[in-house]
DNA sequence: TATTGTTATACTCTATAACTATA
DNA sequence: TATAGTTATAGAGTATAACAATA
């Protein structure tokens, strides 16, 4: 077995955007009003860090600070995002979900949640534990290749 | 074990999106000239099927026929696709990766697989058996899930 | 003078509507 | 009359540049 790296990443290549694409599909047939794919990261992104300036949420979305600020202009008007003034320094402001907000993206993860389980039915007990396992394993070496960027 | 598929759910929910993410930003960063990501899943499809129609193209890629159009005078331009008039019926166009295509969806595809391995290599040779166990049942279900949506 | 965010403007991408050519 | 694709036009979304307010 010399090389069973470069297998492994075959497989996964092979399979993880498949994956991903079935999720994002039901994400998509959920969200209660139209979200754009950077309006959900943004909001996931605040779900994470509440109370994060505009240059967080634009630097960890991928989009410049104008366009960051028109994209919450949005959100905070439909009611998914409050934007304050910051306590100690006034050029910043404080992002935050509000009720709503956390709503629109638990409704779209638990519909997503349970997509998934629907399809994972199919399989034995054992199969799905191995799963498990495998994410397990997987999980903190992506965690660690993400934060590792920034 | 009541509920064993919801929990597994939750773990690739949690896991997946990270593991895509890191796919994405390598074949960005290696993407020779500029693509967009429906000209990237473009190409793919007509790696996956080549002499596809305009229609077929779009209808998986989810663009409208014009957009595609589009998008097509673009990746023809630049050399990565041919486009001519289909064989039996002279309204409809076959289009077919050209070698530069091919090449071009290589490259990203190669790049990613490198950079996963070499993250991989942190685990043991019975994980990465584990992950390629998993890889291979979790395959087919979402092939199914794909296919039945069309 | 540097930093945070907004406004002004231009460009790209996509969609809908109208059109051409073929079946 | 229906189907495959293109052209015309308009609406989002994003970026760069210029600006205002605070540190």
């Amino acid at each position: 077995m010399p090389n069973r790296a470069e297998e492994c990443s075959r497989e996964m290549l092979d399979t993880i955007p498949l994956i991903m694409c079935a999720i994002r599909a039901e994400m998509r047939r959920r969200r209660k009003p139209d979200l754009t794919v950077p309006q959900f990261r943004a909001l996931a992104y605040l779900h994470h860090f509440p109370n994060a300036s505009l240059s967080d949420v634009a630097e960890n979305v991928g989009l410049m600070l104008p366009s960051m600020s028109k994209l919450m202009d949005g959100l905070v008007l439909r009611g998914f995002v409050s934007r304050r003034e910051a306590a100690g320094d006034r050029r910043r402001i404080d992002l935050a979900l509000t009720s709503a907000g956390h709503t629109v993206l638990e409704l779209a993860y638990n519909a997503a949640q349970k997509h998934l389980a629907e399809l994972l039915r199919q399989l034995d007990a054992s199969q799905r534990a191995a799963i498990v396992r495998t994410m397990r394993v997987l999980r903190p070496i992506f965690t660690a290749a993400e934060t590792s960027k920034n």
